[in-house]
DNA sequence: AACACCGCCTGAGCGC
DNA sequence: TGCGCTCAGGCGGTGT
């Protein structure tokens, strides 16, 4: 599932295709999965690409015109710069834009821009302008590949919730979704129940570190491909063999052999090492009244 | 206000 | 072989 290491793999793959190249015309087979009115032109046809940013899960194509075009991948989408023999014969091609012929290089072969999502998860988002993207990007967290620990502390402030929940709060924290929040919690030895505003200054800068740890050694291995992960030339990542806990319920624990554990956190299945993760008696929530 | 929960959507994997 | 069931989960909307 793309969450932040496997849009940023998307992101670095395409820029050879794309940054720099003027797309062609674009061909909408489902409008529904644009958010707004599907137009050519919002759709960036015939424009250049100037820049390819992400923040937390997000991608966003901006264009010379000033307009952007917001990519969300959802659970199985995939933006793909193809050469038209891998291109025929996708299923599930949403939207295709024709790349110009020509360049040398790595992104010679690249005729075609595919958005697929068989699960429709995803989806477009255009917007008319950089103002615009950076509005839409605030109501998000920092983003978790630079999280500082003093920030982190700032959003998980007087939380309650399960420190798994809060992680999974695209306002509190960009990027991080099911498979990199039970990485990080066991990088950091973190119980995952463990309410998120009781944790410790101390066990925040661990999580801090084991966020931007294991976010920047998924990145290094392409991504976790489980089942519909590729990035934009269609290429798998490696990382699921280095998972540690996700997709292991009732396996040893790598590091100590304990059998994990596996229960639902907010609607999510989690899994984690009872003993490496133990509960722990964490400070408790002090007095807003005292001293003040 | 903070948090819980639902439902969208398809294909893989399973039991029978 | 094939059918029906369950599960996976990002995220916006709604409920508590």
């Amino acid at each position: 599932m793309p969450e932040l290491p496997e849009v940023e793999c998307v992101r670095r793959s395409l820029v050879p295709a794309l940054l720099g190249r003027t797309l062609g015309p674009v061909t909408i087979h489902r409008p529904g999965i644009v958010d707004g009115p599907a137009t050519t032109a919002a759709l960036l046809a015939r424009d250049e690409i100037v820049a390819l940013e992400r923040r937390g899960k997000q991608l966003a194509l901006i264009a010379r015109s000033g307009r952007v075009l917001i990519v969300h991948l959802g659970m199985t989408g995939q933006l793909l710069a193809l050469s038209p023999s891998l291109a025929a014969g996708l299923s599930h091609v949403h939207v295709q834009w024709s790349l110009p012929a020509s360049r040398v290089g790595v992104a010679a072969n690249a005729r075609f821009l595919l958005f697929r999502d068989p699960r429709r998860f995803g989806g477009l988002t255009p917007l008319a302008s950089r103002a615009a993207l950076d509005q839409r990007w605030s109501a998000l967290g920092p983003d978790a590949l630079g999280i500082e620990p003093g920030a982190l502390r700032e959003s998980l402030r007087d939380s309650r919730r399960p420190i798994k929940a809060a992680l999974l709060d695209q306002a509190v924290l960009a990027g991080v979704g099911n498979i990199y929040a039970d990485e990080a919690l066991f990088a950091a030895g973190i119980a995952p129940r463990t309410p998120a505003g009781r944790l410790s200054p101390d066990r925040l800068a661990k999580l801090a570190e084991a966020i931007r740890t294991t976010l920047m050694r998924a990145i290094e291995s392409g991504g976790s491909s489980l089942r519909d992960y590729v990035d934009g030339n269609g290429r798998r990542g490696g990382f699921v063999t280095l998972h540690q806990v996700y997709g292991r319920g009732a396996d040893p624990c790598r590091r100590c052999g304990t059998t994990l554990a596996s229960a639902l956190i907010a609607q999510r299945t989690t899994v984690w090492c009872p003993r490496c993760q133990a509960a722990r008696r964490e400070r408790t929530k002090r007095s807003t009244r005292s001293f003040t």
